[in-house]
RNA sequence: CGGGGCGUAGCACAGCCUGGUAGUGCGCUCGGUUUGGGACCGAGAGGUCGGAUGUUCGAAUCAUCUCGCCCCGACCA
């Protein structure tokens, strides 16, 4: 029993929102709209960063680091991109404080105005395509395949710990190509490897597609992305990936010349996954007791919680497992042992599991007499006394099952909330639940409709949606494949 | 940015209506007993009641203004 954790079906935002807190990910901080990530979350956000960097730098990419603040007169250049992200821009106007000549505290002087605002990034194209201009002169200096690692700000109305935040970090993959076939390739390249760390390292399934034009990012010409079901029967778009045609090159004059000595534009994507997935990992997989955690992805996969009455207790105790815990990490795998005299195993118990640790070792005066060791698995909240020889292979082994088992639990649930509507009425019926493939007629003002009734969007044209004729759902019109309509975060 | 709510100890809250000694639980410190699913007893420490102004002999409490946060909408990764 957790105390006051709110219930997933009577309240899921306060779950969540307690989740994030209690399991000390992170919390709301004196800045608004602005979260403090603690030393737990931010161990589960290295451990993502850790596995997409391995897989970035797989893939060929390198890392980089470009400027926070973006020249205003920079951003205007793309006009579409522009005015996507206008209305969210922190913006820098002056460079100097000075106390107040009035009292107390400081104003900003009004001589230190600068002569151009800077644009605290929302995201990185404009600088980088400004750079890139310096970089790209011959086809020889193509492909450019760079990733950043950073933090950017976006004036959200309304936020929430780690699916909205004013200011957020994230990766953002940005390439220029020679050719729009190879853009393209590596666009869908990188949504595969977004598919490929949700799938086997989140453990969260996700459905690869395309964007509709009325969702595509500013500036694209295709946005692809991965979606996810949450458990509260919404999506949550958990990473993008876009071919952003030759648009940024044209508006930062960027061109090269080709094998036939003639000058080309080339051609661009940009990718990114934020720490948004943070708050995916936490609602597609934890219960009432709290987080659960993909072994892949957990800063402490084993704890081992010593139940003793007297310090020679805990001295056999500490002696009989010490070779456990050198075999487990031996075998890569971390462990922590709490012999913290601070609270009670029954306390601690219920602490490691709203904390979603994996898997718990107990070990008591019964088992050392025994030799055997309690294995709780926080998946299943099950438990079985084993013998203490050999533990180490069978745990590793079992986090491997337990890696297995949340996947296919996630993929189970996306399985049971996936509908298929051929009617409005079926439509407005089920898009509560879950995911819903329709027939759409491919036109903005049916899913602007839509949209402003039942408050559901596309989500995606999914890549591996078969061909299959029908009628649109809405307007009756037309059709030749489904698409997945849900309520989106 | 519209609608609603809330600011009182580290945290969660009561007290406010009907003005008069600032409280409860958790946490914290010390001592002792405990330890196989969130232990217990005893003794302590901890507060400019978000801020400003006003009314009053007297304001956490009433009034006006202001700042901040949360929730629900519109906008969005």
């Amino acid at each position: 029993m957790s105390k006051g954790l709110p219930k997933r079906s009577e309240d899921y935002s306060a779950w969540y929102n307690e989740i994030v807190k209690r399991a000390d990910l992170a919390e709301n901080s004196a800045v608004r709209g602005c979260m403090v990530i603690k030393p737990y979350g931010f161990a589960i956000w290295e451990k993502m960063q850790g596995a997409l960097d391995d897989m970035f730098k797989a893939t060929g990419h390198q890392n980089a680091y470009f400027p926070l603040f973006v020249p205003k007169s920079f951003l205007e250049l793309e006009e579409e991109h522009a005015e996507g992200f206008a209305k969210e821009c922190a913006v820098v106007t002056h460079y100097r404080l000075k106390n107040n000549p009035d009292g107390k505290g400081l104003i900003v002087d009004p001589e230190a105005k600068l002569e151009e605002e800077l644009i605290v990034r929302p995201t990185s194209e404009a600088v980088i395509w400004n750079s890139y201009k310096g970089w790209i002169q011959s086809w020889r200096d193509l492909p450019i395949l760079i990733n950043q690692w950073a933090n950017v700000v976006r004036w959200e109305m309304r936020t929430r710990l780690f699916l909205r935040t004013a200011e957020f970090l994230w990766q953002e993959g940005h390439t220029a190509h020679a050719t729009e076939q190879e853009a393209i390739e590596e666009a869908e390249r990188m949504l595969g490897v977004y598919a490929e760390f949700a799938e086997n390292w989140m453990a969260m399934p996700v459905i690869q597609g395309v964007k509709t034009p009325s969702e595509r990012f500013a500036g694209a010409v295709e946005t692809y992305c991965i979606e996810a079901l949450m458990q509260d029967g919404k999506a949550l778009q958990s990473g993008t990936s876009h071919f952003l045609g030759q648009n940024f090159a044209k508006s930062f004059d960027v061109k090269f010349v080709n094998k036939d000595n003639e000058l080309e534009y080339p051609w661009a994507t940009s990718w990114g996954v934020s720490t948004r997935l943070m708050g995916a990992l936490v609602m597609a997989h934890s219960d009432d007791q709290g987080l659960v955690l993909p072994p892949k992805l957990a800063p402490i996969q084993v704890v081992i919680v010593p139940i003793y009455r007297a310090e020679e207790d805990l001295a056999q105790i500490t002696a009989k497992v010490d070779p456990v815990i050198n075999e487990l990490r031996l075998l890569g795998i971390s462990v922590k042992f709490d012999d913290d005299d601070k609270y009670k195993p029954g306390y601690k118990f219920a602490e490691y599991e709203l904390k979603g640790v994996p898997v718990r070792l107990a070990i008591g005066m019964r088992d050392l007499e025994n030799g055997t060791i309690e294995i709780a698995r926080r998946d299943t909240l099950t438990k079985e006394s084993r013998s203490i020889d050999g533990i180490a292979e069978y745990i590793r082994n079992l986090l491997d099952e337990i890696q297995q088992n949340i996947y296919d639990q996630a993929l189970k649930f996306r399985d049971e909330n996936t509908y298929i509507a051929d009617s409005w009425d079926e439509f407005k019926e089920l898009i509560d639940k879950g995911f819903v493939l329709a027939h759409w007629d491919g036109s903005a003002e049916t899913e602007e409709k839509i949209k402003a009734e039942t408050k559901a969007t596309i989500r995606c044209i999914p890549l591996n949606s078969v061909e299959e004729a029908g009628e649109d759902v809405y307007s009756g019109k037309p059709s030749a494949k489904r698409v997945v309509f849900a309520k989106a975060y």
